[in-house]
RNA sequence: GGCCCCGUAGCUCAGCUGGAUAGAGCAUUCGCCUUCUAAGCGAACGGUCGCAGGUUCGAAUCCUGCCGGGGUCGCCA
């Protein structure tokens, strides 16, 4: 049951009656209808501004349309009340049979209340996180991480097929790096003095195991080989050991997932698969050879004009033309995704999603032009990005200097403050927006920490039933028919918390719809929000508290109430990703 | 210089894709609570939505131009 969409048809067909309406039917759009909770709630529990829409189309205007409208709508059961306000909004009032009704249907749905098909199944990729293989995730990758989990999941709970995928960047010139600064270890491993790293090579830590195991597997081979032979076996090895750690650092963070493609099977082979994208792009009529006028601004001192192959994509929306083969006649990295995007696209996906840092935003128009070359424009592609996440300790902010290797890595924050906070304070903004963390905030056990406010309200709702337990323990709390008892809730603050739950749909289908999974993160605050409120009534009015020993009866009914509270504070942080935990001792 | 993001209360931020008197949390001020249902409760104060135009019944929201902050900018991945 969805009250805003069920409301949203009985709208429509009242307007359907109407004279006015019937005879200019075709000039008239109601996809500007909107159906909403009004801004202050003493307007009422529902609220639509369909007489301002469709006034001016209709030749009249929006008070008039209104009264007409309310004269239908004062005739539909469950309206007890409906007016014409301001401009020309029209305000509902629902009878309480109705919230009673809601508060059931909420209660029989339980986790699954909120689930939709508004994504009709569209087969959705999101791709993100995407750290290159080099070494352990740091916490800049914190964020696009949990951004891009909550919203995979945001959308398969709205109606989509989604993949996760993360694209493992596993062929570049940092992976030759990588691969030298393994061998630099195996050599350590195998007794040897190295020395001090090299500026050029990675110099942490994580990678002297890397080393010692190719030591163990080889022995001194690989010293007697030369680059050209050990290469390959040591990339082989030291790119599984990066990813089985990235891996690793991404469970810890409650990550998971589906897909992860090597960016190295599509230059395999004599980069068989790049060659057949770029074939594909050239049948399509959007590559050609030719040099790229210099950089606007200032112009680079070192500037040759050399001829390379490149992506006619300002014909598709880009700035400016990409190379896909440089002047040396190897591939770019945006030659390699084209490829990835090619067999996206042969999956069969209809949307594709790219969680990406802020830093790569000269990045996205080049991909949208992709997306419209390659598909025709028949695929949806969206990049979102995520800007910087600055962290601190006690107000002061952390420094990170990633030349010396001296960075925090996911790994450290997670162990330290819990996969909940950091997951849930990634997702308390929007991702638009610069990110301020700091340690000892999001440890707090407060009304100022967010986390802790919506968890510690799930924990009182499991309380409530542990003290019902206590207080009837003849009746078996846990398996009683709740719905069956909402029509005993009548009171006007549990009321208003039904009303709040029945957001739960539309703010589900609004985030999928935006792509902003933060809107989830603040709704859940918001209805913990309620839910304490209405507990601190209990303290001046004994007669508001769930559990009454004197009154069984109104007791359990409330239980009822409870769950639907649980089930939805448990279903959203779910998708967040953040854990509904039973106390918080 | 081009492109992208941001600019809302003293601070940190929401604002439901154009709606009503712009909202939270800190901070400040003032009450309440000192035990019940667990790490408090309630209220007040606080705004030229960066600036200037435009679009329309109606703009924080859309368009244009400025101002300020950040990011990014040839064949690096």
């Amino acid at each position: 049951m969805n009250l805003f969409a069920d409301f949203g048809t009985r709208i429509e067909n009242a307007l359907e009656t109407i004279d006015l309406i019937r005879e200019k039917r075709a000039e008239v759009d109601f996809s500007r209808i909107t159906v909403e909770p009004p801004r202050d709630p003493s307007h009422g529990d529902v609220a639509t501004n369909a007489a301002m829409v469709l006034a001016k189309p209709l030749g009249t205007n929006p008070r008039a349309l209104a009264e007409l409208i309310v004269g239908r709508l004062k005739e539909e059961p469950d309206v007890v009340d409906v007016s014409v306000a301001g401009p020309g909004f029209i305000n509902i009032r629902i009878g309480k049979a109705y919230w009673q009704r809601l508060l059931a249907s909420i209660i029989d749905a339980g986790e699954d209340f909120g689930r939709s098909t508004f994504g009709a199944g569209r087969k959705t990729n999101v791709e993100y996180v995407s750290a290159n293989p080099t070494g352990p995730m740091h916490v800049g990758h914190c964020r696009g991480a949990v951004v891009g989990d909550a919203l995979a999941n945001l959308l398969a709970f709205a109606g989509y097929e989604v993949t996760k995928e993360y694209y493992i960047n596993d062929a570049g010139s940092q992976i030759d790096v990588l691969a030298r600064s393994v061998f630099l270890r195996y050599r350590e491993a195998l007794g040897e003095d190295v020395g001090e790293i090299p500026s050029g090579l990675y110099p942490g830590d994580y990678l002297v195991p890397v080393g010692k195991a190719l030591a163990d597997e080889f022995g001194t081979r690989l010293h007697n080989m030369p680059e050209e032979e050990w290469m390959p076996l040591v990339k082989d090895r030291a790119i599984d050991a990066m990813m089985t750690m990235i891996r690793e650092d991404l469970e810890a963070l409650n990550v998971r997932h589906d897909v992860f493609y090597s960016e190295r099977q599509l230059h395999a082979d004599g980069a068989q698969r790049i060659r057949a994208a770029i074939n594909d792009l050239t049948f399509k009529g959007h590559v050609y050879r030719g040099a790229l006028p210099p950089p606007k601004g200032q112009v680079p001192e070192d500037w040759e004009d050399r001829e390379q192959t490149l992506f006619r994509s300002t014909e598709v929306g880009d700035d400016i033309d990409r190379p896909l083969i440089k002047s040396d006649g190897s591939y770019t990295y945006f030659a390699a995704d084209v490829a990835y995007f090619k067999d996206k696209f042969d999956r069969g996906y209809d949307e594709m999603i790219y969680v990406l840092g802020a830093d790569h935003g000269g990045y996205v128009k080049r991909l949208e032009a992709l997306a419209r070359a390659i598909s025709g424009g028949s695929v949806k592609l969206t990049v979102l990005l995520c800007q910087l996440v600055k962290l601190y300790r006690n107000g002061e902010p952390v420094k990170m200097s990633k030349r010396s290797g001296d960075f925090v890595t996911l790994r450290e924050v997670v162990d330290e403050v819990g996969r909940d906070s950091v997951r849930f304070m990634m997702l308390y903004r929007k991702s638009s927006e610069p990110l301020d963390f700091d340690f000892a905030k999001v440890t707090e056990q407060s009304k100022d920490n967010p986390v802790f406010y919506v968890q510690y309200a799930h924990a009182r709702c499991m309380s409530v039933f542990r003290q019902a337990r206590e207080a009837f323990p003849d009746v078996d709390v846990d398996s009683l028919d709740l719905s069956g008892m909402a029509p005993s809730i009548v009171d006007d603050n549990e009321i208003q918390l039904i009303a709040k739950l029945s957001e739960y749909p539309r703010v589900i289908e609004a985030a999928a719809q935006s792509q902003e999974p933060h809107r989830l993160a603040f709704y859940l605050y918001d209805l913990a929000s309620f839910f304490h409120a209405h507990w601190n009534k209990g303290k001046d009015q004994p007669e508001l508290r769930f559990v009454n020993v004197k009154n069984r009866e109104l007791s359990i009914a409330r239980l009822g109430l409870v769950r639907a509270v649980a089930s939805v504070l448990k279903s959203g942080l779910a998708i967040t990703g953040t854990a509904a935990p039973d106390e918080m001792r």
